[in-house]
DNA sequence: TGCATGCTGACGTCATAATGCAAATATATA
DNA sequence: TATATATTTGCATTATGACGTCAGCATGCA
């Protein structure tokens, strides 16, 4: 389980501006350029461009470059996935025990 | 789907501190004490209290006094229902779209 | 009542990271 | 080549939050 319950992925959800982003993105569904995010978002760019870089390098968006412009797009079925999973690793654990109670090394 | 992407709820799942004691909880099934838990993590047990109070305020834990000892229960199946709910909605997302371009209202 | 136990809350410190501006880089176009 | 456009990066500032210590509060027991 612990290795879906990854705080990297949870830490760039936890930023309220990153799930304007990325929810702007899914929405969408279509491939966005930076400029055109942080219009829609009324965000600096250079604050956008950095999110997205960060969310593109955990696999949650894509990012292709064309000319001068990036654009960028949700993974959404990775996402989603990605959610399925965590919720499964979880359920699983429901049935097992970590400790017999004294010699507990949940850690 | 901004309903379900809370960012509060990622928040304290990026912080490894935090999972740790959540997935301790998990493992274990039962209800455990903020004592116990706290010389199970090996973390000072103030740090504990905060973290597990957190936790139970936004429905992860299950928090019940019983004399001067609080027993926390993480809300498993809550849990993995909240992730497949999130999973849901972004999946829903994908057909639609939120801008026809120019006037683009995502926020 | 006095004391031990279990937990919570306040406080100061520290580390991390978000932000906006400005400069730099890369690419397209005149 | 000169200039405009799109994005990235460096930097200083600011904000957020985690941590440990200690004091305080509630509860149980002698």
């Amino acid at each position: 389980m612990d290795r879906f319950l990854d705080p990297e992925l949870f830490r760039l959800l936890s930023e309220p501006t990153r799930v304007k982003l990325l929810s702007c993105l899914i929405k969408c569904g279509r491939p966005c350029s930076v400029t055109e995010i942080a219009e829609c978002c009324s965000i600096d760019f250079s604050v956008v461009s950095r999110h997205l870089a960060s969310m593109a390098k955990l696999g949650v968006l894509d990012a292709s470059k064309e000319g001068r412009t990036v654009w960028y797009e949700a993974r959404t079925s990775e996402i989603a996935d990605r959610f399925r999973a965590i919720a499964d690793s979880v359920d699983q654990w429901k049935t097992q025990s970590c400790c017999g109670g004294a010699g507990c090394d949940c850690d």
